[in-house]
RNA sequence: CGGUGAGUAGCGCAGCCUGGUAGCGCACCUGCCUUGGGAGCAGGGGGUCGCUGGUUCGAUUCCAGUCUCACCGACCA
């Protein structure tokens, strides 16, 4: 490709409403501009890197027997209503009308339509099992896009859905798909972790999310330093039941704490460390229900973990006016003891063995100390509710830590057990003749979002540093004076050889001075860069500058094509 | 939807407080010069100041409304 021919209008200033380094590299190198918010064009640079991505996904999911399919993004309610989710999808629905008034939406995921045209199709046991996937533009009407590629409104998505006859045969689907997931992020040179996830609003019983890691990430997560454990913080359990306090009861006592309403506030006045305390929460579904939340001090509520165990659709701190009803407490002194209305009582494990706490009084400037459960108050449950920290012992495998990271979701995989199929009634006939229902996995990699990520991950001061397998092009080729017939020619010739190779290769051709040219080839990532000036042409001479490394070569004219192609081969091959 | 901020040339911004018909850097066009890290000189083109209404002799500037965008919270590939 020659530069001078082609489309890469790179900008030199960073724009002011790119907040993170990948949307303002791509912005800058040209890959991406924006129609509307969360909505944008891709130009040949970025939709070559795009594409990279696209195959590598490909070759996986075929090898992994998924069969590619396309289904439309225009799809017709009465699929989304037979569901239940034409109700339950919210505003990220968007929503509209044909000429005939017929509701349509925009396809933000493709449960239904795949299950629809399986159910018509698929009547026999001996069909399955089998999975579709397709790469295809999704819209979901984020309430806040952000973030460029990462969190756009319309983006590109492979999506998989597999159909097997039973359980267990749907958990085999879902590792093939998990095993490949790993192979397509592992050949894209990321550094990523495959975590446990909460299942959100797909639904189904369990999912893995894999996530690149990357300060910007807008996901924390925790992983084990000894054993493959790893899960979204959302759903991480916690490994901590055992008790810190006394064993003695003592006397129960209302103390005065004026003025002391956090955790720390109070613990320092009576004197006591925080973990000696109990903080308690009260929370509000949409509804109106009101639950009490008890943790220890110096804990932290886990709010999803609590929605999940209370299986509400929303859940959100109580007003004050719920609080004083529930309590007769401002914030600051809330406690179980003495409650104004009857609310379970959801404790973390960790309550359990907890003697001698200090808690809230229910009454303004008032906290009781040598609280006891069973003797001062009692709890509906000990439920897991505690969001987990770094450092925490594993609750796997007990002897590791546990460390945090940031992370960026690129991919997530459910097992949806028989959620859509029984909704949509898609069912098989077993051997026995027997009808049963289909059971379902499904499968998705956000693809310009893993662009994206991998940027996140590989840039410099100077711009992107693409992974080989995903770059755009593998080498460029700058001739640094144009002017120069000789040095023109030679560097045509390598671009030619290199070509006839079957390196992808940008020739920048461009009259323009040196510099313009490097800090072009530089920002847009390209991962070898061949020099060719009079100075060492004269000496028969090129450079080769490895990208990422800032590593120069001097190569002889006749050996830089070969050089090239060799580097990358092992680039390539390297993540195989 | 709630909270914050911003809309002036393709991009990044100034001007607005204190009203008088718009400016800077980059980019773009022409010419000269230059060719190993975003050069230099000279000349030039481009803006109904987001939109609507109000106040005023006069509004980019003041007022009201409205739209769009970005950032902070719940969703998610």
């Amino acid at each position: 490709m020659l530069y001078s021919r082609y489309f890469i209008p790179t900008i030199k200033e960073t724009p002011s409403d790119a907040e993170v380094i990948s949307h303002q590299l791509m912005l800058r190198a040209g890959m991406i501009r924006k129609l509307a918010s969360g909505i944008y064009n891709y130009l040949p640079l970025g939709l070559r890197s795009i594409r990279k991505f696209e195959s590598i996904v490909r070759e996986e999911m075929n090898k992994a027997d998924a069969i590619e399919m396309l289904m439309p993004s225009v799809q017709p309610a009465e699929l989304w209503q037979e569901s239940g989710r034409w109700a339950f999808y919210g505003k990220e629905l968007l929503r509209f009308k044909d000429r005939k008034d017929a509701e349509f939406c925009m396809g933000p995921t493709h449960e239904e339509v795949i299950t629809d045209m399986v159910r018509r199709e698929i009547k026999s046991y001996r069909q399955m099992p089998l999975n579709f996937y397709q790469i295809q533009t999704k819209f979901r009407d984020e309430i806040r896009p952000r973030f460029g590629l990462m969190r756009g409104r319309e983006f590109i998505m492979k999506d998989a859905y597999s159909f097997d006859v039973d359980s267990s045969a749907a958990d085999l689907s879902y590792e093939k798909m998990f095993n490949a997931y790993m192979r397509i992020f592992e050949r894209c040179g990321l550094n990523f972790r495959a975590v446990e996830a909460d299942t959100g609003s797909i639904g189904g019983s369990s999912s893995h999310e894999f996530m690149v890691l990357a300060d910007s990430g807008e996901d924390a997560i925790v992983s084990c330093d000894a054993c493959r454990y790893a899960a979204n913080v959302e759903k991480a359990e916690s490994s901590l039941f055992t008790a810190v306090c006394g064993t003695v009861a003592e006397p129960l006592q209302k103390v005065s704490t004026p003025e002391m309403k956090t955790i720390a506030e109070v613990a320092a006045f009576l004197n006591v460390t925080a973990d000696k305390t109990i903080k308690t929460l009260v929370y509000a579904s949409d509804a109106g229900d009101l639950v009490m939340a008890l943790l220890r001090g110096d804990h932290e509520l886990n709010e999803l973990k609590l929605k999940n165990y209370l299986g509400w659709d929303e859940i959100q701190m109580a007003s004050e006016e719920q609080i004083l009803a529930c309590t007769g407490s401002p914030v600051g002194f809330l406690g179980p003891i003495g409650l104004k209305q009857d609310v379970p009582v959801i404790a973390d494990r960790v309550i359990q063995g907890m003697t001698n706490v200090v808690l809230g009084a229910n009454e303004k400037d008032q906290h009781y100390i040598n609280a006891n459960r069973g003797r001062d108050f009692e709890v509906s449950g000990f439920v897991d509710i505690r969001a987990v920290e770094a450092g925490d012992a594993c609750p796997r495998c007990q002897s590791g830590k546990l460390e945090m990271w940031r992370g960026i979701e690129v991919g997530h995989v459910f097992k949806l057990g028989t959620k859509y199929s029984k909704a949509l009634n898609a069912t098989y006939l077993d051997a026995n003749g027997r009808e049963q229902v289909i059971f379902m996995g499904c499968y998705g990699i956000g693809i310009g979002r893993t662009v994206a990520a991998a940027i996140e991950q590989n840039h410099d001061e100077n711009g992107i540093i693409f992974p080989v397998p995903i770059a755009p092009f593998h080498c460029s080729v700058v001739a640094v004076n144009t002017k120069d017939a000789g040095v023109m020619a030679a560097a045509e010739e390598i671009y030619f050889c290199l070509e006839k190779l079957g390196v992808e290769v940008l020739f920048d051709d461009r009259d323009e001075r040196p510099g313009v040219k490097f800090k072009d080839n530089d920002l847009i990532g390209i991962p070898l860069r061949i020099v060719v000036g009079s100075k060492g042409l004269a000496e028969g001479k090129v450079e080769l500058k490895i990208r990422s490394t800032g590593e120069v070569l001097p190569l002889l004219l006749d050996d830089v094509a070969t050089t090239v192609k060799q580097l990358i081969d092992a680039a390539l091959a390297h993540k195989l």
